[in-house]
Order: C-alpha cells, then sequence, then structure tokens
DNA sequence: AACCAGGCGCATA
DNA sequence: TATGCGCATGGT
C-alpha cells in the first residue's frame, strides 16, 4: 500500500481486500450516504469528505493536515491483512459463501464515543430510522461543519441536556439512555479509552454499567468503536445464523476475529 | 393493518 | 439463572 496526502486528498493507492460501497453500508456505520454515482459524502474522524475507490485505488477528498492521512489509515484499517484473515474465514463453508458473495467488508474503526452512542440508539430499531435519529442528533447538537454537515456531538455537550432536549429526535424510549451515557462517559465513570487494551471481559463489565447497555451494544461498542475484532455482537440476524447454520457454535476458523466473520455473516443473512 | 426492528430493564418464579 | 413483557417510533 502506498499513501498520498495532500491539502484536499488523501490517497492510498494498492489497497488489498477493500470494498468502499460495502464497509460503508453494511450497517456498522450510520453516517454515510451515496451523494453520486459511487461517491460516497459523510463525516468521519472529524472530517466532512468524500470518499470513492477506484479499482485498488481509496480517494478521500476534503481538507487535510498531514497527519489526517494516519487516521483515515486506521478507519478502514488499512493496516489489517484481511486477505489473509479472509483466506482463514473460507475454511467454513458458510463463510466462504458470504465472503465471496460480499468480498472487501472491512470494519472500520469508528470514535468509541459515536459507535457507543450510535448503537444505543440501534436498540430495537431499524437501520433507515437509526440513521435519522443519528442525523437529527449531530444536526441539534454537533458542530456546524459547513454545507449542512455537522460533527457527531460530544459525551460532553450531550451530558448536560436532559430527555426533553432530546424530544426533537423522536429516538423514543432511548433518549433517557443517551444522557446516562453521555454523563457516565463524560464524567469518567467509564473510560472509553482503556477498552481499547483492557481485558475484553473487563471492557464488557465497563460499558453495562450504562442504562441501555447490555451485552449486544456493548459488543457493538468495541468492535466498531475500540477495533476489538475479537469482540461478537449477536443481534436478531446474528442470532438466526447461530441457530441455523451453528448449533454447535462459531468454527475454529474465527478464533481471534470473531467480529470480522460477524460482519460477513450478518450482511449475508440480511440480504437473502 | 399488523408486525417487526443490529435490545434492554425490570418483574416474576 | 431463566423467561416474558413493555417500551417509542416508524419502516415495510
Amino acid at each position: 500500500m502506498k499513501t498520498e496526502i495532500n491539502k484536499n486528498e488523501i490517497i492510498f493507492s494498492s489497497v488489498d481486500t477493500l470494498s468502499v460501497p460495502l464497509s460503508l453500508d453494511c450497517g456498522q456505520a450510520f453516517r454515510w450516504s451515496e451523494k453520486s454515482e459511487s461517491v460516497w459524502h459523510g463525516v468521519a474522524c472529524g472530517k466532512a469528505v468524500d470518499i470513492l475507490q477506484k479499482d485498488d485505488t481509496l480517494i478521500i477528498r476534503g481538507t487535510f493536515e498531514a497527519d489526517d492521512a494516519d487516521r483515515w489509515a486506521e478507519y478502514f484499517d488499512l493496516n489489517r491483512d484481511y486477505g489473509k484473515i479472509c483466506e482463514r474465514l473460507k475454511a467454513d463453508n458458510y463463510l466462504k459463501t458470504a465472503i465471496k458473495a460480499y468480498p472487501g467488508i472491512r470494519i472500520l474503526k469508528q470514535e468509541p464515543w459515536e459507535a457507543l452512542c450510535s448503537f444505543i440508539i440501534s436498540q430495537n430499531n431499524n437501520i433507515p430510522r437509526i440513521k435519522g435519529i443519528i442525523e437529527r442528533l449531530c444536526a441539534h447538537f454537533g458542530e456546524d461543519l459547513g454545507n449542512g454537515d455537522f460533527s457527531f456531538p460530544s459525551a460532553e455537550k450531550l451530558a448536560v441536556l436532559t430527555v426533553e432536549d432530546l424530544a426533537p429526535l423522536r429516538s423514543g424510549f432511548r433518549a433517557k439512555y443517551i444522557i446516562d451515557a453521555a454523563q457516565k462517559v463524560a464524567n469518567g465513570e467509564v473510560d472509553l479509552k482503556k477498552l481499547h487494551t483492557c481485558d475484553l471481559d473487563e471492557a464488557r463489565e465497563e460499558l453495562i454499567k450504562i442504562k441501555g447497555v447490555g451485552a449486544k451494544v456493548a459488543e457493538c461498542a468495541l468492535l466498531y468503536g475500540c477495533g476489538r475484532v475479537d469482540a461478537f455482537p449477536v443481534d436478531v440476524w446474528v442470532r438466526r445464523i447461530m441457530s441455523e447454520l451453528y448449533p454447535e457454535g462459531l468454527p475454529e476458523c474465527t478464533q481471534g476475529v470473531e467480529g470480522i466473520a460477524q460482519q460477513y455473516l450478518f450482511h449475508w443473512r440480511r440480504n437473502i
């Protein structure tokens, strides 16, 4: 892989095993949309950007400083060898089918708070509405980045709000959970930083101290926000997969990359 | 119109 | 420990 960066573009060339559309639109992140043919617009890593892919070249357009390239490489998990991981996962026939049907899905390394908050909103909800609630959350309480783009509001910003303040989001019973999460993160009761490196079970315990965060949401925050690819979120779709295909449990080839396997299986099962 | 959604908290046994 | 129910809202 090769990296080039200038004021308005970050270019990663010779990228292996990446599909931009699949990675941005497989249900792990909620703020991307295809604004024109193969051009994806959204806000991540603190920037409003357009993203496009030409063969194995990934182009990110925005306004950058020199050290932004590292963060975007991390966002697309470019330093992990997905080619190798997918080869290993293909030892299992169902995973082989899923990977062949949807090649190039990568786990996006989102901001921990954004991932946590987004998946609190996701509970007992559907993806179009999750996107709508998050969009309103950002528009009402995020920083205005211009051109109709807004940052994801910080925990500190949300911690001082009330459930009534969140009424315009129409997030229903989840509003009180958002507030509780924001308060516990802002006041340090839940330390998101340590979740990247501490013992996985300890990280789970830490997260479920938040009201509205159970096993599933905690697992999503760890996988999508903390780079823990061994976290394994089980939602209704994955539950179906497990009972239909893996009644005895996950195959051995998923060891250590359960979260990556999960993402391929999730997207495949949802699109059947 | 009814059922369901990338679940969770709470009551009950 | 294990079920089952209600929850706000709106997509399909």
